[in-house]
DNA sequence: ACCACTAATTGGGATGAACT
DNA sequence: AGTTCATCCCAATTAGTGGT
């Protein structure tokens, strides 16, 4: 799918100089960055040096360096001179204009009733991994760490009709549905790289109480988004 | 009053059966 | 084969409720 990353560089305005004395981030290294955030968080000691064993071919300084950078778009974010995370989607489907290196809400958007905007399997999947992790309830933390593509009030709908159909009878009569997922299956996200090895270990998910699936050389779950504390 | 959440409703797209 | 219609599914919206 087309997700997108706050550590891409394809709408930082900011550290474009710096970028060409370093080592460039790849997309693989951006993606396991910031599922790395995501379960190292502030209160994680030796934060950074977790986050770097996580991320292939980066050290702990270079991490922090990232880091540093993504507060600084996130700060552009608040000041609403970026979109917000998930915005790359957006562009894709035509609703925000690039104009120099900001980004622009499409008029013609906004003055059209919004058509449902079809969940993927994928972003089902994040759905699934945030219930997991934040509970059933707590949409607006699954839509901040998950499904930063949709809502929270958007992640409440999905549920409502999730749960519904779980409770649903008559189920060998019905069409597929995306809501028919129910479990979460690592090779099945996008995210996740089939020549990876495999082999396991457990850490533990801060602030979740919940003990998340790490493997050698990569994450059993790898929400798309993190927060930026502080 | 404000915010967050749940439940119910609405409108539209997709699908498949029935019919010509 | 093409059209019509009923049904299913789903995202978005609205109303109601509870907590702070």
């Amino acid at each position: 799918m087309q997700t997108s990353s706050p550590s891409s560089r394809v709408y930082s305005s900011n550290h474009t100089m710096q970028e060409s004395k370093r080592s460039k981030w790849t997309k693989e290294q951006n993606k396991w960055f910031e599922s790395a955030l995501a379960i190292f968080d502030t209160e994680t000691p030796d934060r950074w040096s977790n986050v770097a064993a996580l991320v292939p071919g980066k050290s702990e300084f270079e991490v922090r360096e990232q880091y540093e950078e993504l507060k600084a778009d996130i700060n552009d974010i608040e000041a609403g001179l970026l979109e917000v995370p998930g915005y790359i989607n957006f562009l894709q489907d035509h609703r925000f204009k690039p104009f120099g290196n900001r980004l622009y809400r499409s008029r013609s958007f906004d003055s059209e009733r919004r058509k449902g905007i079809p969940w993927t399997e994928d972003e089902h999947r994040r759905f699934l991994m945030g219930l997991q992790v934040h509970g059933k309830g707590d949409w607006r933390n699954i839509s901040r760490n998950f499904v930063v593509t949709k809502t929270p009030t958007q992640v409440a709908s999905h549920a409502q009709k999730y749960y519904a159909r779980q409770h649903s009878e008559g189920k060998e009569k019905r069409r597929p549905s995306i809501h028919d997922i129910t479990t979460i299956d690592p090779s099945q996200t996008d995210n996740f790289s089939d020549d990876m090895d495999r082999s396991s270990s457990l850490i533990n998910a801060p602030n979740s109480g919940i003990n998340v699936q790490v493997y050698s050389s990569g994450l059993h779950f790898q929400p798309t988004q993190y927060q930026i504390y502080g």
